[in-house]
Parts: structure tokens; sequence; C-alpha cells
DNA sequence: GTCTATAGACGGATAGAC
DNA sequence: GTCTATCCGTCTATAGAC
């Protein structure tokens, strides 16, 4: 493997190749990230992607690193907000990487690094979004005994991840009354005030 | 293709073909599934596959729909119980089928004829598990303008998925909780009585 | 760091014998 | 209905030149 603490040499052919895996991977499957297709894609030989990464493994590995990373680096950018509730709402509802991670699931049904990585990928996010919650619910004065954050947090996303899996075939049906619910549910629980400056409302 | 409204010829290798392929797609993912694979695992020769199917993707059409078509029955029987709720959530948290579906997913995104196939059978299945909830709801006299059965079904499913999809990679962060949390909403909604006999507990 | 050349296995699919 | 033989393409990965 190339130069990691120094500076970044030549063209950045490594940076290449990961996003030809990523796009190929979301718009054709796991199967279609060849090294060959990748190498194409990249702009460079196939044989190029052995000097980088020792197996095919390596490559996804590293992207899926890289991909995960990235995907909480938004996450917790978007939870700065005002409504955390439903920026995490809408984070989860986006189509845009539904493609991706149903490959990196189904990738990580049958190929054990890939699904460790996305294990502690997914435990992180699950802390993110809980800790979000937790702020929320404690601010409105609910009893997180009785209705514990990380419930919430499951529900919102499993939720979301429903409309995104179904949209992606164009399935619709009942998306619709869900988002009126969650939005209802949300608007309930608004937090433009700080965490430890009330009582709770309601 | 070969004698369909007839007796059923042969050893029927159409039949083990299509479950061989249904385990190697489960157990290795779609990418494994190829001709020789199945062949082998069916104990015949790869050309036969070809005889019952077309192509590759005829197989997986025809393993998809019957799949599709145990599901529901298996659902639909389960449904007639005395709590379709408490049915719905563990048909759904059953991790059995967990991989594959989610290579059914993997591979709707870029077979057309597979993602159209998985639609289909997503809407019956919606349609199934919202007539059952709308019957739960409803006997308890819950207002279903603001409260719609769809969006029940969806809630709970999506938990489901979440829990099959995490415990799939070793995650299990808030399962319990969750799980306890949807006990006690469901004992909220037990269903012992027909649907016509009575107003509502509460 | 990027290439050519190549080994060796495996893929979908067809022709045609039995 | 099941087989043998085969075409031809693609795959991961390596050796070694520049």
């Amino acid at each position: 493997m190339p130069a990691a603490g120094k500076a970044r040499a030549s063209t950045g052919a490594r940076e290449r190749l990961m996003a030809a895996t990523e796009q190929i991977m979301g718009d054709e499957g796991y199967a279609a990230a060849t090294s060959r297709r990748v190498a194409e894609l990249a702009g460079v030989k196939s044989t190029l992607v052995y000097y980088y990464f020792p197996t095919m493994d390596d490559l996804f590995v590293a992207v899926l690193c890289e991909s995960g990373e990235r995907a909480l680096a938004r996450m917790r950018a978007a939870l700065t907000a005002d409504d955390p509730l439903r920026v995490l709402w809408l984070i989860n509802t986006d189509t845009r990487y539904t493609r991706l991670s149903t490959e990196w699931m189904a990738l990580a049904n049958h190929r054990k690094v890939i699904g460790a990585e996305l294990k502690v990928f997914a435990e992180r996010v699950r802390d993110i979004e809980t800790a979000a919650v937790t702020m929320v619910l404690r601010a409105h004065g609910v009893d997180l005994t009785e209705f514990p954050p990380v419930v919430m947090s499951i529900l919102l996303t499993g939720a979301a991840r429903i409309i995104c899996n179904e949209s992606a075939v164009g399935m619709v049906q009942g998306h619709e009354q869900l988002r009126t619910f969650i939005e209802q549910f949300i608007a309930h629980y608004p937090l433009a005030v700080r965490p430890a400056d009330q009582g709770g409302p309601g």
C-alpha cells in the first residue's frame, strides 16, 4: 500500500477507484463492482486496483468505511439543528442512499468483514440518534423509563426505512398517511429552546 | 417449457432447481446463484437449467413468485389468530427470511422484473396487514381517521425490519427495550372477541 | 505509480446426441 | 427430460517491464 501519512501524491487514482466502486455498486449492485469495471470508470487499468487494495474485499471495506464516516459526519452536523426529530426523519427518508445501503446489507450477509464494519457503523448511528431523541424527550419532561428514547429512535428509523425500501420499487401505499402522522407527532416535540430551559408543555 | 397443466412428471428437477436457487441465494448471495452452482446442488447438469428457464433471470423471477406466494399463505393463515397484532409482530421479526429478502431487495434495484414482482408482493402484504390492524383498532373503538391502520402497520413492520436487519450483523442495541415497548402496546389491543361483538373496553 | 501480458477458474448460453 | 461438448466472455490475481 502506498504513502498514507505523507502528502497525497499524484492524481488520486485511489480515490477515483473508491468513488467508482461506490457508484457502480449503487447503480448495478455489488456483483457488478469488479476490478475491471471500477478501473474503467476510474480511468485506469484493472491491475492498478491490486496495487492499492490487496483484494477486492479490501477495496469494499475501504469504501464502506469512508462512506460510513461521511454519513456520520452528515448526521452529526444536521442534528445540531433546532428540530432534531424532524432532521432525523428527513435524513432517514433520504432515498439517495437507499440502494447503496441495501447492497451493503446484502454483502454483509456473506462477507464477514463487511458485516462487522456495518455493525460498528450502525451502533454509532444509533448512539447519535438516541442522544438526540433523549435531549428532545427530556426537554419535554417525558418519562424516559416508560418511553425509552432508543425506542422512538428505532420506530422513526424503521418507518423511514420502509418508505425508502418501498419507494425503491415504486410502491407508495400508505406513505402519505405515514408522513402526515409522523409530521403531527414531531410537531408535538419541537425543540427551539435550550434543553435545560423549561419544564415541558404536555 | 415443460408440461404445466398436466400431472407432475418425473423427479421434479425443476422444483429442486428452484429450491437450490433460493438456498444458495440466502446463504451466499444472489451473485453465487449461478447456473452451475444451483444445478450442482439440485443434482443435475447446468444445461438443464436452460431447459426449464430460458435465462437465469427467469429462474430468479420464478423463485421469487413461489416464495412470495408461500409467504402470503403463511401470513393469511397466521392472521386468523386471536391476537393479530402480536402475530403480525412475530411474523415480521422472524429472522429466518431476513437474508433472503435483503437479497431480493438488492436484486430488485438493478433488475426491473424483480423490482416489479417485489412491488406487487409488498402491496399484497400491506393490504393483508392493514386489514388485520383495521379489524383490531375498530374493535377497540379507535378513531381510524386520526390513527390510520396503515400507519400502525408500517410502524410495526418497520420496527421489525430494523430488528431483523441489525440482528443479521450481530447488533442488538435497544432491541430488548423495543420488544418490551411493543409488547406493552400490543397488550393494550387484544382481540379475543369477534369484531362485531362489543364496543371497546378503552 | 501505472502499465502489458497472462494464468487459471468460472460465467451464460447453445447445439445436438440419447 | 437429461446429458456431453463447446463457444466465448469475464473474473481475481500475479509477474514483471517502464
